[in-house]
DNA sequence: TCATTTTTTGACCATTTGGATAGAAATGCG
DNA sequence: CGCATTTCTATCCAAATGGTCAAAAAATGA
């Protein structure tokens, strides 16, 4: 048969090696183009190799995407994830501000490709908003709002306070033509170092428990 | 000839209404695609006419997405254009912000459009982003500068509050469907409500003078 | 009314693009 | 070495799509 190996179960080291780079090279190019403007000629072009290679390793050009937005959700969750009950409430969301804002430099096309995909109704991301991530923001959201409870926190809406700081961390990567084309011929320094230091002093002056009337 | 007005000095009544129904058309179509997903089947379709006769009255599908981004630009520009120095500043400054969620919420559609845009590398909004925005963001930051210097606000950085601004209320609009996935079962009232009340509180905090050590 | 212009579309075309086929090159292995 | 399996590509194909064309229908105006 001269079919493609699409899952084997077992996959050896060259495999895996070729599919990673063909994962790379789409990544540039999605997040460049998105899906609809990706082709796989480009993607193909972007590997370094023929476009029947590329179909021959992921079976469609969708597959490619699915796989990257697949193994994309894990690792954006992650920092939400270890946001802790058990620490200090200040300490425990400005580290998790400070995470996003890494991954969102880091990881700046894998933001883009995440934020096309959201902005075109999530047509394979649905069920997991509504589920994985509902539950663990939910969850989050119950410990900041605990915090609030017991004082440690200026008392607000934890959900939305999660929101900002989605929004405002992926602006940085998604936007960053935006910002750059504002910011430009002045400001030497690393536009994130400034984003850091904004952020951090946002909002530890909104969350810091006092004032409350 | 059998060539396509284009745009002819003089514009008929009735071609600007063909017009106006081809752009809301088209606008629901980018929306939802962008530029590359979008057709001129589905725009025709969703404007209720044939194809060719779309042809006619733009050109192009690029014709009908520059002129939607261009006239899309100016009105998004001007919440932040009303921004007066003479005003009190936190006033001023809460006011913008509910403005600029109020676009989000009533014209989501040109939001998602504009994200999508920049998103992909502003390919036709470059020289406008680092010309005309850049000019009227640094003239705000100007003022907002001088509000802090004086010490009728926090000491802050303006155009990275300017950024927060933006994305915190542009989120609303560009990830409408992961807020909603999230906050779905619960929470019976507008989401936009909430949004305005938790930003109200959030920039308030931080923008307070006091406190400043 | 009837010629002229504008509006509207069905049919068609050229290009792009996702993907299939078949076979060549490389690799593994007895 | 010789056979089998895997890797890789040139070539082709069918569908989708941006756009053209010629001509019909409607509006305009003398």
């Amino acid at each position: 048969m001269t079919t493609t190996p699409a899952e084997p179960k077992k996959e050896t080291r060259i495999q895996r090696q070729k599919r990673e780079v063909i994962l790379t090279a789409a990544l540039d190019v999605f997040a460049v183009h998105g899906l609809r403007g990706a082709t796989l000629d480009k993607i193909a072009a972007a590997a370094g190799m023929s476009k029947p290679h590329v179909v021959y390793y992921f079976g469609s050009k969708d597959a490619i995407y699915t796989t990257l937005l697949e193994s994309l959700l894990e690792r954006w969750l992650s920092p939400l994830k270890d946001l802790s009950p058990d620490g200090d409430p200040m300490t425990e969301i400005l580290t998790y501000i400070r995470r996003k804002l890494h991954m969102s430099r880091d990881m700046a096309r894998e933001s883009k490709l995440f934020a096309t995909e959201i902005l075109h109704g999530a047509p394979r991301t649905a069920e997991t908003l509504s589920g994985d991530l509902k539950v663990l923001v939910d969850e989050k959201a119950a410990v900041i709002a605990a915090w609030s409870e017991e004082g440690k926190l200026a008392p607000i809406d934890p959900h939305h306070l999660i929101f900002s700081i989605w929004a405002m961390t992926q602006h940085y990567a998604d936007f960053d033509i935006q910002v750059r084309a504002i910011l430009k011929p002045a400001r030497e320094g690393d536009i994130f170092d400034e984003a850091e230091a904004f952020l951090t002093a946002l909002f530890s002056r909104s969350l810091h428990p006092e004032a409350v009337e």
